[in-house]
DNA sequence: TTGATGAAGTTTTTT
DNA sequence: ACTTCATCAA
């Protein structure tokens, strides 16, 4: 345990001064109003080692954080263990809005009643079933009920955090805001919300609009601006720069700290989405093979369906041999631990030198075993896995034949046993959502295989992220690559209906470009592909020509 | 059957 | 801005 003054941030990194201020502050709230790439998850990992090893978050008092996706939540996590050691970070709670709203109610359920009461094993699903089924729409309303009805749940929750922290606070939804204020206003727990007001691209479908200034006023934060950017090269940041001038004047820099030809930005023109998808798939397959950047490095971005407008550019990829991704077709089960299983038993069946899968399959098995059942040992497991493989081995079409693979999985889960499945993971508490994740599982795994020339090789891809992203500017929030290339910025893709959805457009065209750190791409092309035949766009209209005019430099 | 007209959807996360 | 779907009139 240090004194607060004697603390310094972890891991001898450097905070400009207001991330630094934000990081030691013991007295208030705080609203942080930071740009791409400031270095927002890590000010947030410096203040939660700061409460912790200070003690300024007293023991056994947590703190909590709050984000939107389950991936920002586990980041944060991660990076705050990182910097702390797990020991600290064992007092660091991270969540989603739906986790934290879910523990509320499984911890204060009967507090529901009449026509929202809730049976204990009570699901989520498609629809509501009067006592048996809510959907995840009602999740964050139930817990507010909770929480405004009943000053024990209130008190419980109070007492357990010193500390709340809320990540990309800009989009902070209605009901939120709504969970947020029925937990903690009024009360000593300091907030930190963090965000970008011109990153704002979800009020369409709900996000509150002044949200920092409502939680400024309602719970007596004082604001600050941190405004390095330690992503961008200097290029790409001029073009940033230029688009703060135009959504918020005071957020923009000087001129003259921008200096440096670094980065490259291009602006490429196309007659059509054909020579488009040649181009650009010939430009991805050099940045992989002479560049050596990987894959994952390199993402394409467009602003709606990416499965019909990045269909040209797919296909193209397919035929060069470049692995790629379309996340918008993707159930991500790939951390779910029985999918992981399955993957990894079916690994070691196909592949005799899978030592990783083998190591993550033992650990499993032995994980919960009875130590008194022959049949439970890791030799057991070990000489079951042998012979089941050679009989696999021993049939001619195992190879492509996913049928053989998944009798002998059956065979292998019945084994293992339903409650060790079930205690895999607290969801698989509701025997529905098992069964939907072996589906998706088995789903998955056709696609693959049908794509890939065996199982084994479907297997190795099964987690493969060594692949380029092809994504909607929305799916890119929070992430960030060496290269990005934003594809389709026709006027007439960035369509809106009103005045506030122009600026929200803005708003996503910014989160567009400030993804790339070292080379950023946008195109245009004159006809583009739609389902019913080419049709023609107006070759008149300047892409972005709001954004754009300035730059100099842009070639193509 | 065809065309004309108008409304709704498009961008997302979540145990 | 453009697609898709429903509805109605010819």
């Amino acid at each position: 345990m240090i004194r607060p003054e004697e603390w310094q941030p972890a891991d001898g990194l450097k905070l400009e001064t207001n991330a630094m201020r934000a990081a030691i502050e013991q007295a208030g709230c705080l609203a942080l109003m930071a740009g791409p790439g400031a270095g927002k998850t890590e000010m947030l990992a410096q203040r939660a080692d700061f409460l912790l090893r200070t003690g300024t978050c007293r023991y056994p008092r947590r703190i909590l954080a709050i984000s939107f996706k389950v991936d920002a939540s586990s980041n944060l996590k991660e990076r705050v263990q990182r910097r702390c050691g797990k020991e600290l970070a064992s007092r660091f709670d991270s969540h989603t809005f739906h986790a934290f709203a879910k523990r509320i109610i499984d911890r204060f359920r009967p507090i529901l009643t009449g026509t929202d009461a809730l049976d204990p094993d009570y699901t989520i699903g498609g629809h509501r079933i009067d006592r048996k089924q809510i959907t995840f729409s009602d999740m964050v309303p139930l817990a507010v009920q909770i929480l405004e009805n009943s000053e024990i749940a209130r008190n419980a929750i109070r007492m357990s955090y010193t500390d709340v922290f809320l990540d990309e606070f800009q989009d902070c939804l209605d009901e939120q805001y709504k969970l947020i204020r029925a937990a903690f206003l009024k009360t000593s727990i300091r907030m930190v919300a963090v965000g970008d007001t011109n990153q704002r691209i979800m009020a369409w479908a709900g996000a509150l609009e002044g949200i920092f200034q409502s939680f400024a006023h309602d719970f007596q934060a004082t604001s600050l601006n941190i405004y390095s950017n330690f992503r961008s090269k200097p290029r790409i940041r001029r073009l940033q720069n230029e688009m703060i001038k135009a959504m918020d004047p005071k957020g923009a820099i000087p001129e003259e700290e921008l200096a440096g030809e670094e980065g490259t930005l291009e602006l490429r023109h196309y007659p059509d989405c054909q020579s488009e998808a040649e181009d650009l798939a010939d430009r991805i397959a050099s940045f992989i093979n002479e560049e050596k950047i990987p894959p994952s490095e390199i993402a394409v971005l467009m602003r709606q369906q990416p499965s019909q407008f990045g269909a040209p550019l797919m296909a193209a990829l397919t035929k060069k041999g470049i692995p790629y991704r379309n996340e918008h077709d993707l159930q991500d089960i790939t951390t779910q631990p029985l999918t992981r299983l399955i993957i990894d038993f079916l690994t070691v069946l196909h592949d005799d030198h899978a030592p990783d899968a083998w190591q993550r399959l033992m650990y499993v098995v032995s994980e919960f075993s009875d130590p008194d059942n022959p049949n439970d040992q890791s030799s057991y497991w070990q000489r079951y896995i042998a012979t089941t493989s050679r009989t696999l081995k021993s049939q001619d079409d195992y190879q492509t034949n996913l049928e053989n693979s998944r009798v002998f999985a059956i065979n292998f889960i019945e084994r293992f046993g339903n409650d060790r499945v079930r205690a895999l993971s607290p969801e698989y508490e509701n025997a529905n959502r098992i069964s939907e994740i072996w589906n998706y599982t088995w789903e998955k795994l056709n696609e693959l295989v049908a794509a890939e020339s065996s199982i084994e090789m479907a297997l190795k891809t099964f987690y493969n992220d060594q692949v380029v992203r092809i994504l909607t500017v929305h799916k890119s929030k929070g992430l960030e690559f060496h290269t990005v290339i934003f594809m389709g910025i026709e006027e007439e893709t960035f369509w809106s209906k009103n005045e506030s959805g122009s600026a929200e457009n803005r708003c996503t065209f910014f989160v567009g470009i400030s993804r790339a750190k070292e080379r950023l791409i946008l195109t245009h092309a004159d006809y583009r592909e739609r389902p019913h035949g080419v049709r023609m766009w107006s070759e008149s209209r300047n892409p972005q020509e709001e954004y754009l005019g300035y730059t100099e430099g842009l070639e193509g």
